[in-house]
DNA sequence: TAAGTGGTGTGATTTCTGTCACAGTGTGAG
DNA sequence: CTCACACTGTGACAGAAATCACACCACTTA
């Protein structure tokens, strides 16, 4: 897997030091690849398929925040002042995923060596902090149709694919909301000709 | 007003540079600092006061999302890749409030030549990060009921003082919803001993 | 083929929230 | 003092969403 193709910014010192340092690892889809609460001793650079992360609830729930595909990098896990902070988030695989983990001790060595580290960081930071800002307004000011709506829209974006492989029951979990819901108001849209159900299936139109 | 005192780590070359760029400016208790999109022109340092950090809705709403005191920065302003990028959010006194306003011209130099601006960027963008995550814990988890007590003793935090005051109205803007529920919930709280109400003025207990 | 399992459709009911309507009540301006 | 106005309390109602209950269907496995 040529990874430099993905982070062709990156300059020829820090892809050596990453080509040294990193391990590749492999997620099937569905596998958790990062826990709340766990320590976190790397960053993950997607390297293909599609991760997705969450934000939970101690007492159960589960709300799905944004989507990082191959690019992009885990911003909380960039910048960690101490080698032991825990995660506040958790990343589930959505397709198989391939990822590039960099041990976090490198983190501040590559900032300060590397300019275009440097930029991909703080890029990253912003992207995630903006993203973070349409969530808000999302589950601030939208009813549980428009958001469902917006949640297959970016399905489909992300997975680049029209039809959707997903039961009402996730779709459901990761809006924080339940099956029933989720089934009256795709009904509700199949009836808009927005979409078409199947088993296990969801056609947009 | 001797904002070095407020920002301590920062290192002599850098305190130069604010010394001889940045301007001073002041604002009176409930003023609009920063609409959305509006173009960022600098950043803010807060000397004294509070500001809260708003989200806007297109149609009408608008919804708190977390609040800047002294010795804290505006995230969002201070990585503006481009001159020209307007702001995401809406900045509002919450007190009368004293704020060093820096041009955006000058980050990218900042940033590169002094490590003390550098680390100072990084830790403010982290904790505005995890606070926005806080955010989406409180209105993806809950209801209304815990979210009004989770601002009130917020505000009561970050003023300082135990009778907050505010109008029902007011908190009801804050939290995106309306007067007669939070009127409902705080009597709720009233008779749980929670608070006690007066006009314009709410007692925590 | 029969039984079991997970996915889907749908009614009934309840809780939470937003909206409308309206009545008091404290405060400040004139 | 009185009038206007903003703030507060409350009832009635509507809509959104969660929950419970149950029927039905598609697919797998024995």
């Amino acid at each position: 897997m040529d990874w430099k193709k993905i982070f062709p910014q990156f300059e020829p010192g820090l892809i050596e030091v990453i080509e040294k340092e990193a391990v590749q690892k492999n997620f099937k889809a569905g596998e958790v690849i990062m826990r709340t609460g766990q320590y976190i001793k790397s960053t993950a650079l997607v390297l293909q398929g599609q991760i997705k992360i969450y934000r939970e609830n101690p007492d159960g729930g589960e709300f799905l925040m944004y989507y990082l595909g191959p690019g992009q990098a885990c911003a909380v896990s960039m910048i960690c002042a101490l080698q032991s902070e825990t995660s506040e988030i958790m990343a589930k695989a959505e397709e198989d995923t391939e990822v590039l983990m960099i041990p976090v001790q490198l983190m501040d060595d590559l900032m300060n060596k590397y300019k275009s580290w440097y930029q991909f960081v703080i890029q990253t930071y912003r992207s995630r902090f903006d993203e973070l800002l349409s969530v808000v307004d999302n589950i601030a000011f939208h009813n549980m149709d428009e958001r469902l709506e917006f949640y297959l829209k970016r399905h489909a974006d992300k997975t680049r694919k029209k039809t959707l492989e997903l039961s009402h029951q996730q779709i459901a979990d990761d809006l924080n909301s339940s099956r029933e819901v989720i089934s009256r108001l795709l009904k509700k849209m199949e009836q808009r000709n927005l979409v078409k159900l199947h088993r296990n299936m969801i056609e947009l139109l």
